[in-house]
DNA sequence: AGCCTTTGACCAGCG
DNA sequence: TCGCTGGTCAAAGGC
């Protein structure tokens, strides 16, 4: 068994025939350099510069099926491979010697503090990805903007870009209008990027419109502010920090999680529908928990105490499923702004879902379910597909103030499911607590992969729980929240932002079983929360829900706490998510549980047995954030990066934006998926680019 | 009237 | 046995 390079690399029938915002970039190329980025968008409509969907990186070792033919673009050189591959100490490199994954790398050796205004003719600095980190398949992602938001200025309300992303394998090209540069972010109606299909490149991870592979020796450029952050996600089953628990009544642990925690908001994740009412969180809805009613999971709970838990700053409230003779139970946790700090589910229900309009709270808004998961999901898919009528009526019944959650990957899963081969290794993963003699059958939940994946697919989400278990089958959840800081004050009055959402959804393999992960941002104007559900396969009870946010007051959490402990440098309190929703945008390049998404495989039996390491193996975080705040890049950072390690990418950015004080913000996310031995491994990288100009 | 939350008291397990 | 802690009960009150 090769690396995990072999198990886990970009291949390119992931990558959905739909256009890809690869165009950014390549609108970023070097072109931008001498011309706007409005004539550029235009100009560059036709130009071939990436392979586009059947472009296929290669990450160190791929198999030869995998790797990119030679289309018509040459070969170019692969700037990462020969520049940085053999720099010992990067990232790459450790990554693939502590963890037999070639991981990507970025190339900056290209990036140069220099003045625009003393030439006009250089090249803008490119960016560069790394084998493993396909610009292609990067920007390829299905699901990169597929659900794009442009997000208005905090301040002015404008769009600084328009993204044209007509949902679902949109054309990512939004036309950009000649317009005056000095207009050309400030004016959402007129201008915009150019996301469009490119063609053909070679397996190079050039970001230059010609699909080329920049020359290290790019010309300087005036970098005014970059934020830009390459997160490895969930091949590396993000967090480093650790993963709650789930507990089953017999002891036996379970995949645990996190959950929610904003405010005035609730987490309804009852199984075994907690999946439609993990996407009516994420779309905002279920928020009627406020003041201490249940959360709407289908169920209906009776509150019966409370109480005050040692070791948690949190009061813990105790429910019980009001069904005659449910043995349900369920302990929330919620801090004391409202926010559900942890869940944790005694017991399996013995009854069906009430019907829509017999739940309580938002009745109708509930996504309705049923025990028989297929067609529940499907019809829950389809709600959800459908979107916009859920949200729209979740956002009405929620508090005031609630973020809104947009699953930006509804329309892509593309990813092939994980084997559920690795699920004989239950045991603690960076974390994650399976103890001993857990019953849990993963396997069995996967009575067809690919139909499940077509589900998911089409958006539903059945992973084959059995909601119907007897006691010794209830499990107990334990559902955490926890929020990463990841913000600063760097771009705390930076205008206008472009936040380019992608989202993907993925399955990862962990711990031994498969875990779809699916990514939300916040629409909220101006919030860079995301939101990262992970549910599990072989259990649906086992719902993890990530933000990655930015917190402007404190949120008292002794557990969350310890998470943070565990490794996220965002080692201060937990704080409210939806506090970062209004807090203005503030953005530094630090590492945040998804950051270190890597350590999620640690002690992976699954990837141990795909040569992955265990997690002693692993180093300090494998994410990485670098930051082009500075003029000329003087400072540039790379969280997660050790010294010598930290090598930037080459981001193409047109003169007139080195020129402008402009603020940019720009998200994406890969996923990747291998099949080796018939297992899919499937991963995945947000990348976040924050630029101000 | 029914259902729910609140809240203090009570109970059980454990060291 | 005692104290601590978590979990539950049940009366009171609100909606």
């Amino acid at each position: 068994m090769g690396g995990f390079d072999n198990h886990v690399a970009i291949i390119g029938d992931w990558v959905p025939p739909s256009p890809s915002p690869i165009s950014f970039f390549s609108a970023l190329g070097d072109e931008i350099s001498s011309r706007s980025i409005t004539e550029l968008s235009i100009e560059n409509r036709n130009a071939s510069l990436f392979s586009g969907p059947q472009e296929k990186i290669i990450s160190g070792r791929n198999d030869e099926n995998d790797r990119p033919q030679a289309g018509d673009q040459p070969a170019e050189p692969n700037v990462f491979s020969e520049q940085k591959m053999n720099s010992g100490g990067g990232l790459l490199e450790r990554m693939a010697a502590r963890t037999g994954f070639n991981a990507p790398r970025l190339n900056t050796e290209s990036i140069r503090p220099t003045d625009l205004s003393l030439n006009s003719d250089v090249w803008s600095p490119y960016l560069t990805i790394p084998p493993g980190l396909s610009p292609t398949t990067l920007l390829e992602s299905p699901v990169f903007l597929s659900n794009s938001l442009v997000l208005p200025s905090p301040t002015t309300g404008k769009f600084p870009f328009s993204l044209s992303g007509n949902g679902k394998n949109s054309t990512l090209a939004a036309e950009a209008p000649r317009k005056s540069k000095e207009n050309l972010f400030e004016d959402a109606d007129t201008s915009s990027f150019a996301f469009k299909p490119v063609a053909a490149s070679g397996p190079s991870l050039s970001l230059g419109p010609t699909g080329k592979v920049n020359p290290p020796n790019l010309p300087r450029q005036n970098f005014s502010g970059i934020d830009f952050s390459v997160q490895p996600e969930n091949s590396l089953k993000s967090q480093n920090v650790e993963p709650p628990k789930v507990l089953s009544q017999d002891g036996t642990a379970l995949h645990l999680h996190q959950n929610v925690s904003r405010k005035g908001t609730a987490e309804h994740l009852s199984p075994p529908d907690e999946q439609q009412n993990e996407e009516a969180d994420q779309r905002g809805i279920g928020d009627t928990m406020v003041g201490g009613a249940s959360s709407e999971d289908a169920y209906n709970w009776r509150k019966y105490g409370q109480k005050q838990v040692k070791g948690s700053e949190h009061p813990r409230s105790y429910y019980k499923c009001t069904h005659p003779n449910c043995p349900v139970k369920k302990k929330v946790e919620r801090s004391h702004e409202g926010h559900i700090t942890e869940i944790i589910y005694d017991g399996a229900h013995n009854h069906p879902k009430l019907p829509l309009n017999r739940r309580s709270g938002i009745g109708p808004l509930y996504l309705s379910t049923d025990m028989q998961l297929d067609g529940a999901d499907q019809t829950g898919a389809q709600i959800r597909a459908d979107g916009d009528p859920i949200w729209t009526t979740v956002q009405k019944g929620t508090a005031g103030g609630a973020p809104n959650w947009r699953n930006e990957n509804l329309e892509v899963t593309s990813l092939a499911s994980v084997g559920a081969e690795y699920s004989n290794a239950p045991n603690s993963l960076n974390g994650t607590h399976v103890e001993p003699g857990d019953a849990v059958d993963g396997s069995s939940t996967f009575s067809n992969e690919e139909d499940e994946d077509d589900r998911a697919t089409h958006g539903s989400i059945s992973l084959g729980y059995d909601a119907e278990g007897d006691e010794s089958e209830s499990k107990r959840r334990k559902i955490e929240a926890y929020e990463t800081e990841m913000s600063g004050a760097s771009r705390a009055i930076r205008e206008p932002r472009v936040v380019v959402q992608t989202t993907s959804e993925v399955d990862i393999l962990d711990d031994g079983y498969r875990w779809r992960k699916s990514y939300y941002k916040c629409t909220s104007a101006g919030c860079t929360v995301r939101k990262h559900v992970e549910r599990a396969s072989h259990d649906l009870k086992s719902v993890i829900t990530t933000y990655e946010g930015k917190h402007n007051h404190d949120v008292p959490a002794a557990r969350n706490s310890s998470h943070v402990n565990s490794g996220t440098p965002n080692n201060g309190p937990a704080q409210s998510v939806s506090a970062a929703v209004v807090r203005p945008h503030l953005h530094r390049p630090e590492p945040s549980p998804i950051h270190n998404s890597m350590a999620r495989f640690d002690g992976h039996p699954g990837l141990r047995s795909l040569g992955m390491p265990g997690k002693q193996q692993l180093g300090p975080p494998h994410g990485f954030t670098f930051g082009m705040n500075q003029p000329g890049l003087a400072n540039l950072a790379m969280a997660g990066l050790g010294p010598n390690q930290g090598k930037l990418p080459v981001l193409p950015v047109h003169p007139y934006l080195g020129q402008q004080r402009l603020a940019g913000e720009m998200g994406f996310c890969v996923a990747e998926r291998r099949t080796e031995g018939g297992v899919s491994v499937a991963a995945a990288w947000t990348i976040d680019v924050n630029f101000t100009f």
